[in-house]
RNA sequence: GCCCAGGUAGCUCAGUUGGUAGAGCAGCGGACUGAAAAUCCGCGUGUCGGUGGUUCGAUUCCGCCCCUGGGCA
């Protein structure tokens, strides 16, 4: 557990965070942290709004951009990365601030993560190229032979979980739950030591500005950046490449749709993703304080108070 | 002006041999432990373009009108 207070900011996307998150840091004399899963590929600066070297002004950015697209990152890895990085911040003294849309991550950094052993990369890779030829009742089914409590615990439809649940028996013999049980990791942050704030900006407010962000992002480049994605020609099962946005504009690229319909399907997907993490802060969240980002007020001074933030 | 095809949910459309209608998408709610910007679950009343007529009953059949698209002039 860490000894500085350490400033949580979540939000969903396009909810104005990393300006909040700069703006505490460099008054505070704070680093900014990324607890996104997006912004940590190198490739997905525009599309993923990563904040640019000029939005950093003088204070420090950690875990942005810091891993190549062709990479599958995963929550252990930004786990075991930001414990370095709030390590390092505090040997030189200054305070984490820790911003981000990705609710899981929070919930690992602040609830810990069950210690299951990795998978090995070979385990995942039979698996992915057996799912390929089966349905996702398939996979449910050989799920249900291995452990019928597994099976039971998993819709029958959801795929990547099934998947992983294979892989993980696979792998260690044990089911996730099991590891979940017996191997309870510690969580890095305390939540109640922590000053923490959920953006909630009202519902209308937030889709308009996710709408007029995506035709931003057109301007600053996105197509260009979605192209020399798809020069790299990476497996489409990468994360990076689920990235919101990115397909539509590589069907617009190969000739498939028009541009402005291609705009209308990122702007779609990114307001779906943002009710997706509203519905995770609404519950998964619920105890911590949130404020609406479009009257922000003193909520910069509030969240670098020593005591007066719940 | 004439001919043809349409007008049904916010959008794209299906359908009702006459008994007032349902899909996909959008939208809303929910789940969530190493892919989480992932993955999954639930939610469908709308003058069936308007107006007359036929009928026990019309969104459905008939007349007229309006609108949209295409064709002919």
């Amino acid at each position: 557990m860490i000894g500085s207070r350490p400033i949580l900011i979540a939000g969903p996307t396009a909810s104005g965070k990393s300006r909040l998150a700069i703006e505490v840091a460099a008054r505070g004399n704070g680093v900014v942290i990324n607890a996104d899963s997006m912004q940590v590929y190198a490739e997905l600066r525009i599309l993923s709004a990563r904040p640019s070297a000029t939005e950093h002004g003088t204070v420090p950015h950690h875990l942005y951009g810091h891993v190549p697209a062709a990479e599958r990152y995963s929550v252990g890895r930004w786990l075991a990365d930001i414990a370095k990085a709030i390590t390092k911040a505090e040997e030189t003294g200054r305070r984490p601030v820790i911003v981000g849309g990705t609710g899981l991550y929070f919930r690992a950094l602040t609830q810990g993560l069950a210690s299951v052993p990795e998978v090995p990369a070979a385990v995942r890779t039979a698996w992915r190229e057996k799912a390929a030829a089966l349905s996702t009742r398939d996979l449910h089914n050989l799920l249900a032979e291995r452990s019928s409590n597994e099976a039971r615990r998993l819709r029958p439809n959801d795929r990547s979980r099934i998947l992983r649940a294979l892989e993980v028996i696979d792998a260690t013999g044990r089911t996730l739950p099991e590891w979940q049980d017996e191997a309870a990791g510690a969580a890095l942050v305390d939540p109640n030591r922590a000053a923490r704030i959920v953006l909630a900006p009202p519902r209308a407010e937030l889709y308009d500005r996710i709408n007029r962000r995506l035709l931003a992002m057109m301007e600053a480049g996105a197509l260009v950046e979605a192209r020399r994605i798809t020069v790299l020609k990476l497996d489409p099962d990468l994360p990076a490449m689920k990235s919101i946005g990115l397909s539509a504009l590589v069907a617009h690229l190969s000739g498939e749709i028009e541009l402005n319909e291609a705009i209308a399907r990122a702007q779609t997907e990114s307001r779906n993703y943002a009710k997706r993490q509203m519905t995770w802060f609404r519950s998964q969240m619920a105890d911590w304080p949130s404020a609406d980002p479009t009257e922000i007020g003193d909520l910069p001074e509030r969240l670098m108070g020593t005591r007066t933030v719940p």
